[in-house]
RNA sequence: GCCCCCAUCGUCUAGAGGCCUAGGACGCCACCCUUUCAAGGUGGAGAUCACCGGUUCGAAUCCGGUUGGGGGCACCA
């Protein structure tokens, strides 16, 4: 195989999706595990819907996920890198235009005069006669004389390229022979619109040849599209690429992903707080996988492995709760200061929104990750595994203080005896190892389940039934504390009773 | 409507003619561990391999058809 080249191309139409991200990720591994160039190119000829922020967006999370690219524009901060740009499609218009001049000269393409109007009602008539929609090639034979009127009426040209009759074949290397008839294309295509900007089948056609693009790895979308980039290939006399088409990340209910029916932003995942081991881990298997039995792997193990003949064919429905269960695999298996490290974002997130009073020290999250660890299915939930220990005070749900097997009563008195007894644990003790035995001995004295009696005081604490090992959790928060919280759960409980 | 693609547990998948009385994972259920929640461990339910017909001594695997699903058919990408 000579020189692996492949490309993501995304649109700055919006924010970066979780199939452009797939598919991304699919051409990085393909380009690392061939030791090929993997290159980024912006597709931005869609003025009216692009703008810079998706565009940031898009890099910004591309790099986020680790996906590095070899080739690419320049960015913020960072020159373009690469010998085949520009890699943003605005600045590469001279070369459109060319190939357009050189398709028109050569009569592959010529000018039409219809107007979006006209071709609007051509399609209404068509598809009201139950017809497939489809140019009529109404300015395909025009004469020099008709084409001077339609200019002297002051209409500006599109440009068409001439869609020849005949079997397009190739051979996809998920799908294998895929034969296409080029009259089931549409009738000839608009190449440039009456603007002069170039249409997107035609730039990704002048702009994977110019790029030396070797492998065309993209999403199962485009497979009926890819006869008319192989005509415009040969008409401009260039090589044609290998085509590999994916299958479609699906919603639910086995339509194409879409923002309406699925989350499908990258960014929204990020600030849930999945990690980008666990997206990408799960990325990689949704449409792929290692043949083995293998499943949690890093970016490199999935490079080294990575090939297209296991790539599935048929569409794959996204599963968050497997997303979320390979994430935790991914959070527990990061270093304690990593951690530290990824929670900060999202703890600050919870004092922006008010829900904690104060920024945890870095040390003071790290002696809390071992107990939250092994609870967190995404970054995100950090907030309520620890947040009531950086909150002045809890709410207290006098229903929650009453343990199911106890009543208001029992849940006063064991209350009362345990602020006595942790009360008596001194200061200098107080530890998970001291705070125990005497609370368990506590319970067995008055015949209470250790559990129940533990319940109480855990609400009482936290304000949550839910939450990390009890005797931790009264570490963390400290013996002050911990009485105080005490005290206002029995005053919670007095009232309410 | 036309063209193309696809089809294994609810979901992601293993499976390249005999190793399949179809394996793993998520989810679900039960039990163990256990102060709650998790995590972990063990076990379980869950797929007539969409259907029909062929080829073959033998088919989830090959071929044909049917059905179902999806995608594409723009002066969007």
């Amino acid at each position: 195989m000579t020189d692996v080249r492949v490309r993501i191309a995304p649109s700055p139409t919006g924010p970066l999706h979780i199939g452009t991200a797939r598919t991304a990720l699919f051409n990085y591994l393909y380009a690392r595990h061939h030791g090929g160039t993997f290159v980024l190119r912006l597709e931005d000829t869609d003025v009216a819907r692009s703008s810079t922020a998706y565009e940031q967006d898009i890099l910004d999370g591309l790099h986020w996920l680790g996906l590095t690219w070899d080739e690419g524009p320049g960015v913020a901060g960072e020159a373009a890198r690469g010998g085949y740009g520009p890699y943003r499609q605005m600045e590469r218009l001279d070369r459109y235009r060319a190939a357009a001049d050189r398709l028109l000269a050569e009569d592959r393409a010529y000018p039409c005069y219809c107007t979006k109007e006209e071709l609007d009602a051509e399609r209404a008539r068509l598809e009201a006669a139950r017809l497939p929609p489809r140019y009529s090639g109404r300015c395909a034979d025009l004469t020099p004389a008709e084409r001077a009127a339609f200019e002297a009426d002051g209409r500006r040209p599109a440009l068409r390229f001439r869609i020849e009759p005949g079997l397009v074949a190739f051979d996809d290397l998920v799908r294998g022979r895929v034969e296409i008839d080029a009259s089931a294309l549409g009738g000839d295509m608009v190449i440039l619109r009456a603007d002069g900007t170039p249409l997107y089948h035609f730039t990704v056609v002048v702009d994977d040849a110019a790029m030396r693009i070797s492998h065309v790895i993209r999403g199962e979308d485009h497979l009926s599209n890819t006869p008319k980039h192989i005509l415009l290939f040969r008409a401009l006399g260039e090589a044609i690429p290998a085509f590999a088409h994916l299958p479609l990340i699906l919603n639910p209910d086995r339509t194409k992903m879409s923002k309406r029916k699925s989350q499908t932003a990258i960014g929204d995942y990020i600030a849930q707080g999945f990690t980008r081991e666990g997206l990408v881990n799960y990325l990689a298997l949704l449409g792929w996988s290692t043949g083995t039995e293998e499943e949690v792997l890093s970016l490199d193990e999935i490079a080294s492995r990575f090939d297209l003949d296991h790539v599935q064919k048929g569409g794959a429905v996204f599963d968050r709760e497997r997303l979320e269960w390979l994430n935790g695999q991914w959070i527990r298996r990061l270093e304690p200061v990593e951690l530290v490290d990824r929670l900060r974002p999202f703890l600050a997130a919870e004092v922006a929104a008010g829900r904690i009073d104060r920024q945890p020290t870095d040390d003071e999250v790290l002696t809390l990750v071992p107990l939250i660890q092994e609870r967190l299915p995404v970054l995100g939930a950090v907030g309520e595994l620890i947040g009531f220990l950086f909150r002045e005070r809890v709410e207290l749900d006098p229903a929650l203080l009453v343990p199911k097997r106890w009543d208001a009563a029992t849940a006063l008195q064991g209350l009362a005896a345990a602020r006595e007894a942790i009360g008596a644990v001194g200061p200098v003790r107080f530890e998970a190892d001291e705070l125990e035995p005497p609370l368990r001995a506590l319970a067995e004295a008055r015949g209470w389940k250790a559990g129940d009696l533990f319940m109480a005081i855990r609400v009482a604490v936290t304000g949550r039934t839910a939450a990390p090992p009890l005797f931790d959790t009264l570490v963390a928060l400290g013996r002050d504390r911990a009485l105080a919280r005490l005290d206002a759960a029995i005053e919670v409980l007095a009232a309410a009773a």
